[in-house]
DNA sequence: TGAAAGCATGAACAAGTGCTCATATATTCA
DNA sequence: TGAATATATGAGCACTTGTTCATGCTTTCA
């Protein structure tokens, strides 16, 4: 980061392109940065078994903090860890009710595209 | 894996259970271990930002190494790499043309999943 | 009011990850 | 056959991440 000099031609990445015809179309059509970006960070929140053993449960129905460690044989510090990552993403809600707080799924399409790799992951395993 | 004498009441997480009933619930409707780690595995894979976008092109049009490098503007070696990954995890597949590699999505889920993530996301910025 | 219960959080550390660099392999073509 | 092209891959390194441990906050209840 420190030693320009001799790079007058400073492509950063001057591999050749072999079909600019491909390279226009798919320039033309790939979705905007942000948005694959952010889609990235969410599927990256998806990809850590704790948070996908969370996810599936309260898709089933709501629950509170310690019925979630005892559930996943996991320490409440661990959870509650990963349920304020969940609820920054906004993928989980909560609500405190005396000293016990509910946790639940923010959106609908969360369980949906869950199923969608449920089935997936299963038709891979047939096939 | 290998030492479990002196542990006779070895719970590793005694965390109390508030609620005997949802936990029964819950786990009575839970999916199975297995699939729920494979589909974390999924999201892992999916949730880096280059591979996101090297699955968001490759759901336009096949394509090859040195077009993909040249269209994320990043080394052929990042790319080739990843595509290893994006491989292995059965997520594209190649075809070999000469001393050309193209590559393609392997599978209709993928863009499926990857459309209703992008829904998810636009209706977020919303509100 | 003080103790206990339920949850949140900061620091720290081991393990995992993505890129770069150098180099290897495979194919084409003169 | 030898050079050039397209891709693959191993090692190394900076950076990220998930858990544990200790502790803090909030609410309830005796």
């Amino acid at each position: 980061m420190a030693d320009n000099r001799e790079k007058d031609t400073l492509e950063l990445c001057d591999v050749p392109v072999i079909h600019e015809d491909v390279l226009a179309r798919v320039k033309a059509k790939m979705p905007d940065e942000d948005p694959v970006y952010e889609v990235a960070e969410l599927f990256k929140v998806f990809g850590d078994s704790t948070r996908a053993r969370i996810i599936c449960a309260l898709n089933i129905e709501e629950m509170c903090v310690c019925d979630l460690s005892a559930l996943l044989n996991m320490t409440q510090s661990a959870i509650s860890h990963q349920l304020r990552l969940l609820k920054v993403s906004r993928i989980v809600k909560s609500r405190k009710q005396g000293r016990v707080v509910y946790y639940s799924l923010d959106d609908s399409h969360i369980g949906q595209i869950f199923a969608m790799a449920f089935d997936h992951v299963m038709e891979e395993q047939e096939g």
